[in-house]
DNA sequence: CACGATGGTGTGCACGGTCACAGTAGCGAT
DNA sequence: ATCGCTACTGTGACCGTGCACACCATCGTG
């Protein structure tokens, strides 16, 4: 007399509400053309047999698996560092848990496993995949759009553009705004530690830094990181053998100004009477560091959201927008 | 002419290969009862056809879903704030990709968002779970348990000892050994701030200093947060309200360290000389911080391989095993 | 030569849904 | 009375697997 028997199935509750299968397979799927009663006699065997679904029958007979990807495309050492990719991953699954639409995972950091993943995705797993910062010579990408697979990027998709969705923040305009308050403080020689160029966060902000400084931009003064906290303090302290004149530094990243501000202050510099320190994201380190960062805050929110509400969009059909937010300026003690 | 069509299936796979689905199906599922011949061709054919099996039909027949998922029960913002869980989420991912088994990301904050993921997971959606940090009032453990579903726990699940598998640092044994540390260095006055009373961690780590420090224990000189930075930083300034003369902290986590450490300095207290700083994990903030933190290193790569490979022998029907593993001192600028 | 093992192979059914289609009842209009 | 329309309901086929079972050679053995 267990009642280890067997899930109620789909019989199970057509029986209980004496109706038939196909009936209460409307009710499930929100038809309309079910009478009141039919539904009220439904809903109450649901609960009594306690019905769940099966998932696994219901993507056989659609091939809608009805679940989606959280790509990650970088060295997994990345995720362990960088507080972005989790802030990002909070986010999506905040959005997604009202939905029931359950949140795969995938970690993809070596060719190999890059055809391992496209693979798996090609073959209908999933829905759709949300794809975080993919390198421009990464092949996932052209692979998914080769097999039809919904695709969302979060930041522009260099080369892709117009074929993919995506949702980036303004990378380019707060490069800008970052660089004019420096140039407002007064500073006039202006270091960067940009990012992977290759990505276009790293382009983007150099491209914005470079048009607000004009003339007074200098290649000595540029440095490129990979945004990990130890590239920070290594081109911190390879901009000041080049340039020990430079006043200020606007790093692509929190995590890298982090590291910036280690070699500073072990140089001596005071931050932010000798050199002025700029970040980008506003992370958790920005507020707890000493001076305080000032930085770019990056709308992670709204960029998870958005990027869950584009991919529902084009898993519908809609043709892929490209979602740009703004960012703004976070005013601490380092400028 | 679109390509189009249709995925191949092992139907598809048997006709290219000459031989019954049956066959196939063997080869799939490495039996051995398969001629050389028949393995070759099938094989073959799966490469030519670019044959992927379909999960969903596989879960189906098998009423197994060969995914398992990665349960974190704490309100949201703390996924956002401790880095520990990105740490065992990548080590975990990282373990799991190697063996071709889906990681589903489920995160639930509320009591709501508690039964619908019970319901989810109780209906056989994953094969196995992997909890993180469950408070002791949570029902959720018990729900799984109550319905077969094979758990492993991170950390020591109170009140389930021996029903449900677990892998644990030594809590316990490294705050005695922190705690020594101190004393060794010459501290009297030594206080803590504890993580959430309620969690294993939080009490076994207090037990491990009480035990250490002896007859010098006062409980002026304890205090509660629940490991996020914010909380270190109010403990710490609540601690030093009691206790003004006290000459060292034992706090128990390194984010919350980190809050304790910003209090200090705004304090006026030079650390390590005025006040020796104690951390616990060593995640990334310990040694970026100033002075760089002295803390307990917690195995988290061997927890997180240690965990998926509990769960996949409970999954075989292994009985639950508890799993403790080492954690270990590393001194750094802050005692 | 009959026989039972043994290794290998093909086939029907079940898994639990969805969906297209056929069917029914009720009802107003012709 | 017949018809067509609408609103609803039931049914059978099908999705792509795994598995139990039946079957078929081959071969050594009594």
């Amino acid at each position: 007399m267990s009642t280890r028997n067997r899930r109620p199935t789909i019989r199970d509750v057509a029986a209980a509400a004496g109706v038939s299968r196909g009936t209460v397979s409307r009710v499930l799927n929100g038809g309309k053309l079910v009478s009141p009663e039919a539904r009220a006699a439904v809903e109450a065997a649901i609960a009594s047999t306690g019905y769940v679904a099966n998932q696994h029958a219901r993507s056989l007979a659609t091939s809608r698996s009805n679940s989606i990807a959280f790509l990650l495309t970088e060295p997994q050492h990345l995720l362990f560092e960088d507080p972005n990719f989790s802030v990002l991953l909070r986010g999506v699954a905040e959005e997604l848990s009202g939905r029931e639409i359950p949140l795969l995972l995938m970690v993809a950091g070596t060719p190999s496993e890059w055809r391992q993943i496209t693979r798996y995705v090609a073959a209908g797993h999933v829905d759709g995949v949300l794809l975080i910062s993919s390198h421009r010579d990464n092949p996932v990408l052209a692979d998914l759009l080769a097999h039809d697979v919904p695709v969302v990027a979060c930041g522009v998709p260099l080369g892709y553009e117009g074929r993919v969705g995506y949702v980036a923040a303004d990378d380019k305009l707060g490069a800008v705004t970052m660089a004019r308050h420096l140039l407002e403080r007064g500073r006039t020689r202006i270091a960067m530690i940009t990012g992977p160029l290759d990505t276009s966060g790293g382009t983007l902000r150099l491209e914005g830094y470079r048009e607000a400084l004009g003339d007074l931009y200098d290649e000595t003064l540029v440095a490129t990181g990979d945004y990990s906290r130890e590239s920070g303090r290594l081109a911190m302290a390879e901009l000041l053998r080049r340039r020990p004149d430079l006043d200020a530094v606007f790093v692509a990243s929190d995590l890298m100004a982090a590291g910036a501000l280690a070699t500073l202050q072990a140089e001596g510099r005071r931050v932010p009477d000798d050199v002025a320190v700029g970040g980008f994201d506003d992370s958790g380190v920005a507020a707890a560091m000493h001076p305080a960062l000032t930085t770019m805050r990056q709308p992670f929110g709204r960029i998870s959201s958005e990027m869950v509400r584009l991919l529902l969009e084009v898993m519908e059909g809609e043709e892929p927008a490209g979602i740009m937010l703004p960012t703004s300026l976070v005013k601490r003690d380092s400028t």
